[in-house]
DNA sequence: ATACTGACTAATC
DNA sequence: TGATTAGCCAGTA
């Protein structure tokens, strides 16, 4: 199972309505030290359905910079979602992503299952 | 193999 | 609190 992949599983696995971070994405793929390579994968791969605007940094700050082709794209699909953002950021406390233990061991469990 | 890059973070000031 | 610095590591040239 590619790093990339996991990424996008991942992603998907994100619930309606609540945003994650780089780094905690990458802990969820087994590396907690590839933050940077997450945002690099969604980079890659913005167009593999993956809800890459639930990916926040760990501040709650949009990516903005260019990453959605229309600027404020990211910020609407969220505010859709009952997501509140204030000056391209979110607040974590609220909508950050509180992965349950049962989330985290299910998807580490998939993907050695897949890994082989 | 070396050097540089970057949708990041954690540690210092 | 807010700004800087210093690690980080897969990709790319």
């Amino acid at each position: 199972m590619d790093f990339y992949q996991r990424v996008a599983r991942v992603c998907r696995t994100i619930p309606y309505g609540r945003v994650a971070t780089y780094g905690q994405i990458a802990m969820l793929c087994g590396k907690p030290r590839n933050a940077r390579q997450v945002g690099y994968a969604l980079n890659r791969r913005t167009e593999d359905k993956i809800p890459a605007h639930r990916v926040v940094n760990h501040q709650g700050c949009l990516s903005g910079a260019g990453a959605f082709a229309v600027p404020d794209l990211q910020k609407r699909l969220l505010e859709i979602e009952g997501v509140v953002v204030n000056e391209d950021q979110v607040d974590l406390k609220k909508f950050g992503w509180k992965n349950t233990l049962e989330e985290a061991t299910l998807l580490k469990a998939l993907f050695e299952e897949e890994q082989i």
